[in-house]
RNA sequence: GGGCGGGUAGUUCAGUGGGAGAACGUCUGCUUGACACGCAGAAGGUCGGAGGUUCAAUUCCUCUCCCGCCCA
């Protein structure tokens, strides 16, 4: 290897498609079925068609592909199964956007010739996501890829919806449902965000009647009005005794209706007297079946008046509030206006504020399918981590309303529900019937389609094979593990668990690994109205991949969020460098090293320690990856590279392998591409490309790094009487450092350094790893027992037991090291007098386990030695 | 209103019942036989506030303040 075929940067552009084409080519993520071996699956949160990946993508498939590759390095028969969702609204109204330009509505061009333009758009556009997914190094089953609309998943579909029909799990009934009017279609309960907005509360005089008796009510929503049929109080408020049971007269539309009691009725809010719009609001529905009232529908589906607000039809339900409250006003009704902030709902696609409306629509009936899911989670069948996450998942699924699943589009899976153009025939088929079954007559297929999550719900075992009993099904169902965002464990995750058991009577995954969201540098969502989104495809052609990958990887923990910041990306970037070069160097010191056998017999204190430290770093990696703790252990990784391997390893290796005895060298050589190999492959879940693209530099390897196994524990390499003995050597090494640049010896000189080691162990070891000492500290060392007379001139340091001096004829300035001392004395009568507080303590001594007193006591020692020393010090130099 | 998360060095974040950590930034010095995307050294923190449990609390408990998210 010579030194011009390896560039001193790492240049991720230059290898990254190169290398994942060649892993796709050679089917290094495909995973038949081996049913000799452990599976491992993920099924993939499917991403949106026509989407673009953006950082929680990026994140999401990151953590799932560091999973992934490392179970698969283990041997497991591991699957990561892709897959694109057709996201309803989303892509439908892209394509309507691309029609408006056109002058164009879905309507002229009819729903057939509609969905073909839908489609058309999917095969323009659907490759961009998953190409993009490539990009990232995500490392699945491409040839497995499936699509929410692709036949078999709408079979599933299809079965799902009869058999839940069939079990009377799913019916159609008149229901209050939330409708956004912009984009014409119901909306599930979670589909509608809460915003707190600053609004009005209005008090409005309803007159009695046959009275001169007036109640005045109390709304943030006047225009609804005209859909009242009745206003409750609450039946203990002495204040409305008189009037239950009365009627009164709505204003402006002069109709009359009752006065009922109802205890939903809060007494304290506004006036106490609450209009009753049951077409309109979701309580007011609750309430308005209790007590049998009629349902009068005033905004139409496109949030204009209908007829029943008289002469405002056609108004704006906005407009309309306005206008109708200038009417009151001018009436007298209006009574008084208070400012209140109260949550609005708005549609989660596009902030229209949504109209709760009475609506005949599709439903799945929840109690009984939420059961299960409660008990799974509870049981400990299904495990979120982290932990907390199951509160959340609880307290929704505990409270839950029937789930809204049709929606009047006409991209998705329409309903299998066919009416009877002659009769009242409903039939519910998985294929479409020829005629009514009753009688015979021509039949009309619903015209709604379903939820987009009603087939994601599926997802972790149609895309498996079902309904069909697929090998696949049978060896990968129950999937391992499902990584998401916090933010659909109700839209996605609860969904999957109540479909999963209902249909596969076992759970779709035995844990969930939630992960926060990608925020900007302030903290703030990404989103593309605030143009603070950052483009993950734009930082991999300036980064890298393995770059991103490892800087979403690290300093995040479990569930929480993370800040996106350039110069954790720059961090994450150094170190790949850095990478590359600790390989490199390896790399081009291998003259004259030659494949064979490796018996890898540490003979030297630095060989000792970094096996022992590669070992206890390998242990640790494993262990947090384990326990899902991907950012500890990427963390624990970086540092024993960076810290302990380039900084010391390989500096000691240096002098071994251009001055040392060919033998010393074939050794230093072993070590290092030991460790080397070790690194990589720990390091090949995080960082895919950088890892294989030095993989292929090693003299002895497998084909891909891919192929590769994880490494074993090595217990063996253990060492912690090396690891000591080097500790010693570093912390010496850093005074003796410290010393020389605090009295300004230039770099290249060589100091003297003398070491007065009265302790034996110190100093036997001290002595016989001297060159590392005078090597990495630029150093000439003498190790002795005592000293005649400490040397006046000298810098001073106490490291343990021993006291370090490098005189320094002419570069001393006394007044400096005086001050430089009293200081170091000051920090360490500190910490004597903290340890001897507790020595001194009875509750301490008594208390306290064994090994932790042993502890204080040997930290006593070592900081009275080094106090003494220091009083000593300063006392001579005092003279 | 309820729930959850966070408040630790200038900044962004780890971490822990027993001597406060990293990265970035800052300061000083370095073309050191891989790396200036680097090397060496340094400065910098009453671990949000109050109380409690404990021999010992930044860590556990209670209360409280501030920030964020979710639900109603």
């Amino acid at each position: 290897m010579s030194k011009t075929t390896i560039p001193s940067a790492y240049d991720p552009q230059a290898v990254e498609q190169d290398l994942y084409r060649v892993w796709e080519e050679k089917k290094y993520f495909a995973a038949p079925v081996d049913t000799s071996r452990e599976p491992f699956c993920i099924v993939m949160p499917p991403p949106n068609v026509t989407g673009e990946l953006h950082m929680g993508h990026a994140l999401d498939n990151t953590l799932q592909d560091v999973l992934t590759r490392w179970r698969r390095m283990q041997g497991y028969n591991a699957l990561w199964l892709p897959g694109t969702d057709h996201a309803g609204i989303a892509t439908q109204a892209k394509v309507e956007a691309q029609l408006a330009q056109e002058g164009l509505s879905k309507y002229d061009l009819g729903r057939e010739k509609f969905l073909e333009r839908v489609w058309d758009w999917k095969h323009q556009y659907g490759n961009r996501i998953t190409t993009q997914l490539r990009r990232i190094g995500a490392s699945c089953d491409w040839d497995r890829e499936r699509f929410t609309m692709d036949e078999g998943c709408s079979e599933a579909v299809r079965e799902d919806f009869i058999r839940l029909y069939e079990e009377g799990l799913i019916y159609r009934d008149n229901y209050i449902v939330n409708w956004c009017p912009r984009c014409g279609t119901t909306i599930s309960d979670i589909e509608v965000e809460h915003v707190d907005v600053p609004a009005h509360l209005y008090h409005i005089k309803y007159p009695v009647k046959d009275s001169n008796d007036y109640l005045v009510i109390a709304t943030t929503r006047p225009e609804t009005m005209f859909g009242d049929t009745a206003v409750a109080v609450h039946p203990e408020d002495d204040r409305y005794q008189h009037l239950i049971g009365r009627t009164v007269i709505l204003p402006l539309a002069k109709r009359e209706i009752p006065v009922i009691a109802d205890t939903y009725v809060e007494r304290e809010f506004g006036t106490g007297a609450l209009k009753i719009t049951p077409a309109h609001d979701p309580n007011d529905f609750e309430i308005g079946r209790r007590h049998d009232l009629p349902q009068i529908q005033a905004i139409d589906d496109k949030g204009l008046m209908k007829a029943e607000a008289g002469e405002y039809l056609g108004l704006d339900r906005m407009a309309c509030r306005k206008q109708v409250l200038r009417d009151l006003a001018d009436q007298g009704l209006l009574v008084k206006v208070e400012d209140l902030e109260h949550a609005v709902g708005h549609c989660y696609r596009c902030q229209t504020v949504v109209e709760p409306m009475l609506s005949k629509q599709w439903f799945v009936r929840m109690k009984p399918l939420a059961e299960p899911a409660i008990a799974a989670v509870k049981d400990g069948t299904i495990r979120f981590v982290p932990e907390r996450f199951t509160k959340v998942y609880l307290n929704w699924l505990e409270n839950i309303r029937d789930w809204c699943i049709s929606r009047q589009l006409w991209w998705g899976h329409r309903i299998p529900v066919w009416y009877c153009t002659e009769c009242d025939s409903v039939i519910a088929s998985k294929e479409p019937p020829a005629a009514c079954s009753e009688c015979g007559g021509e039949l009309e297929q619903d015209p709604d389609v379903l939820d987009t999550w009603f087939s994601s719900a599926l997802w972790p075992f149609s895309t498996l094979g079902w309904p069909q009993n697929t090998p696949d099904l049978r060896h990968f169902y129950p999937t391992t593990v499902l990584v998401t965002g916090r933010d659909i464990i109700f839209f996605w995750v609860a969904r999957m668990i109540f479909t999963g058991l209902k249909f596969m009577k076992q759970e779709p995954f035995k844990e969930v690994f939630i992960h926060g969201l990608v925020l900007d540098s302030l903290g703030r969502k990404m989103s593309k109205s605030l143009g603070n989104g950052v483009d993950p495809i734009e930082v991999i052609e300036q980064y890298g991949a393995d770059s991103l990958r490892f800087m979403l990887v690290t300093g995040n923990t479990p569930g929480n969020d993370i800040r996106f910041h350039f110069e954790k990306l720059e961090g994450a970037r150094n170190f790949a460098n850095k990478l590359w070069n600790a390989s490199r160097f390896v790399l081009m010191n291998l003259d004259g090293y030659r494949n064979g056998a490796v018996n890898l017999t540490p003979s030297t204190l630095a060989d000792e320690w970094i096996l022992s430290r590669l070992a206890a770093t390998g242990e640790q990696v494993d262990r947090y990856l384990e326990d899902y703790e991907l950012g500890e252990a990427a963390r624990t990784l970086y540092e024993f590279i960076w810290d302990e391997f380039c900084d010391w390893y390989i500096e000691l290796a240096k002098p071994v392998l251009f001055r040392g005895t060919p033998e010393e060298r074939a050794q230093a050589q072993r070590m290092l591409l030991t460790v080397l190999d070790h690194i990589l492959r720990y390091l090949h879940p995080f960082m895919p490309y950088i890892t294989e693209a030095l993989w292929q530099h090693l003299p002895s390897r497998t084909e891909s790094i891919m192929q590769a196994s994880w490494p074993e524990p090595q217990a063996g390499w253990r060492n912690p009487v090396s690891e000591e003995q080097m500790s010693i050597t570093i912390q010496t090494v850093r005074a003796i450092r410290h010393l020389r640049s605090e009295m300004n010896v230039p770099p290249g000189k060589k100091a003297e350094v003398l070491i007065v080691a009265p302790d034996i162990n110190e100093r036997t070891y001290l002595t016989m790893w001297k060159e590392y000492v005078d090597t990495l500290a630029t150093a000439y060392t003498q190790v002795v027992e005592a000293l005649d007379a400490d040397p006046e001139l000298a810098a001073h340091a106490v490291v343990r037991g021993m006291e370090i001096f490098v005189p320094l004829a002419g570069l001393i300035d006394l007044a400096k090291e005086t001050a430089r001392l009293r200081k170091e004395l000051e920090t360490v009568n500190k910490e004597v007098s903290r340890v001897q507080g507790k020595l001194n303590n009875p509750g301490f001594m008594g208390k306290a386990p064994n090994a932790v007193v042993a502890k204080e006591r040997e930290k006593e020692a070592e900081y009275t030695l080094k106090r003494e020393a220091l009083q000593n010090r300063l006392t001579l130099l005092s003279k």
